[in-house]
DNA sequence: CGTCGTCCATACCGCAACGGTATCGAGTCC
DNA sequence: GGACTCGATACCGTTGCGGTATGGACGACG
């Protein structure tokens, strides 16, 4: 009835991305005619036209949008399935936790020392990664990650918060704006914003990769950017910082593949809530 | 590298739950040794054992574990893509709506009118069910649907809240509690309380599978239930209720598959917010 | 202690289906 | 109208899936 196969659904959503049968062909590495004997006899099977063919140009049909959407889910949940279960049998065990350098609030250190002192802790692997930390949970790639919402998309992942942050604007020392005590997020209107690579929604501004990039940019006055009052911390010259009076906070989760709750990854969120807790209170 | 078929995971799942190549293969309609191939095939590519064979019953490794926890998952993953994209494609298009008889507070009526009033408003069906509504919408059976939280397990699915409902308790008319005017979640403790089959939570008592049983079961003082306080509205003989200070109440969320917003079900939610707008306002 | 029974693995075979090469046919551009 | 692009069709070799028969390990039992 519905059993499609993952090559199946590869060849699909090659053909679907390129619109062409013969690139799809070069990139799936097989011949463009049995690509489109596969695509023809997936329609076949599902009883639906997933694309409408010309001599130039395809396009996708509304259930070909759909089946599109749904399928690199579907692959990506069973690339996830496969590495996880690797990862389970491999004989060196260990924990990834994906992160952003410095995106930990000062949390970190209390939450390895809380998670290591667990009876059966394994060694904690750090996957840092500016962009591509919710990717990583959801492929597998990594097993827990500090995140923070609502600046990551957490769709397909389970979190716990940790910490509430506010946010203040890091300017120049030079920009008008570090005249102002504080500032409100109309005042940010006119500027030129940074944009994280993996923010959920992009806009207009350079792209930036890591804190380095940033505040370089921010100190040159090309950009301001709102950031966790955290970054007071770690002080950079010819920047400074603002109070945000109505910007939203950022709140420091953690979080991990929906539904693969294993004892390992339940004993990490145990030890960062407890680390959290602590903290809070001090 | 991880081009692992669904076939083999449908496979590996089989064994996984019977722990018996021999049934298993009945299950699947094919014989014991290609399905033997099959697994050891798997375990091949994946470089990991995934279960231990002994003569006298098998058992699943850590990595097996995960592999049928995960693999599960992606084969759903799987046929919802193509029962998605199968009613996208179809020509007879309707929008089919999970729901529990009785469980919409009164705001049905208001959400179908906003619904039907929209330019492109597709029909409506009706999937009615007590349990599995989630799981409707997650195997792509249902579209949308009106849920509680935190009654109903929202995992792998996004929701918009509707209404609050405070929830109240419905006890027979002779219930020693029926002499109060309001009662704490304490003063339930001792009684027994049904089980709805969705519930997430699974405890004692009986299994109900309307609200017929449940009354009935009421109003012969062998349960007690927590039920919202809409349920005031039908009252049913030898039945009464009373108000819980502590308990939390429900909320009536409007639920559809995570990432599968598609233009009619953002519609549908849209109706339900204007709906519950106006019903809370007046 | 040998026999039997259970259960998974191996050996071998036939066939379905996958992928490759060559070619056709429809639509497009000049 | 000719040349070109691009997907579909025809045909063929090979892979690999599934079936039957059998082997071999292990535990039960007399």
């Amino acid at each position: 009835m519905d059993d499609v196969e993952t090559r199946e659904l590869r060849y699909f959503v090659a053909v679907a991305e390129e619109l062409h049968f013969g690139r799809a062909a070069v990139r799936l590495g097989i011949a463009q005619p049995p690509l489109s004997r596969a695509i023809r006899r997936l329609e076949h099977r599902m009883g639906v036209a997933l694309l409408e063919r010309t001599s130039r140009g395809n396009h996708l049909t509304e259930a070909g949008e759909v089946l599109l959407r749904e399928a690199r889910v579907a692959l990506d949940a069973i690339s996830a399935a496969v590495r996880r279960s690797r990862r389970a049998g491999a004989a060196q065990r260990s924990l990834v936790l994906a992160m952003k350098p410095g995106g930990d609030e000062g949390l970190l250190p209390r939450i390895l020392a809380a998670y290591e002192s667990e009876p059966d802790a394994l060694p904690v692997e750090f996957a840092f990664s500016l962009g591509e930390r919710a990717a990583m949970l959801r492929s597998g790639r990594a097993d827990v990650g500090l995140l923070h919402h609502p600046q990551n998309d957490l769709q397909g992942l389970a979190s716990e918060a940790l910490s509430v942050e506010r946010r203040v604007v890091a300017l120049a020392e030079e920009h008008r704006l570090a005249a102002c005590d504080s500032v409100c997020l109309a005042d940010l209107a006119g500027e030129t914003m940074p944009q994280w690579p993996e923010a959920v929604d992009r806009g207009p501004g350079p792209v930036v990769r890591d804190a380095g990039e940033l505040m370089q940019l921010v100190a040159l006055g090309r950009v301001v950017a709102l950031v966790g009052e955290s970054a007071l911390d770690r002080p950079y010259r010819g920047v400074t910082y603002r109070a945000v009076r109505d910007a939203p906070p950022a709140t420091l989760v953690v979080a991990w593949p929906e539904g693969s709750r294993s004892r390992h990854v339940a004993a990490f969120v145990r030890a960062a809530r407890t680390a959290a807790t602590h903290h809070s209170r001090a």
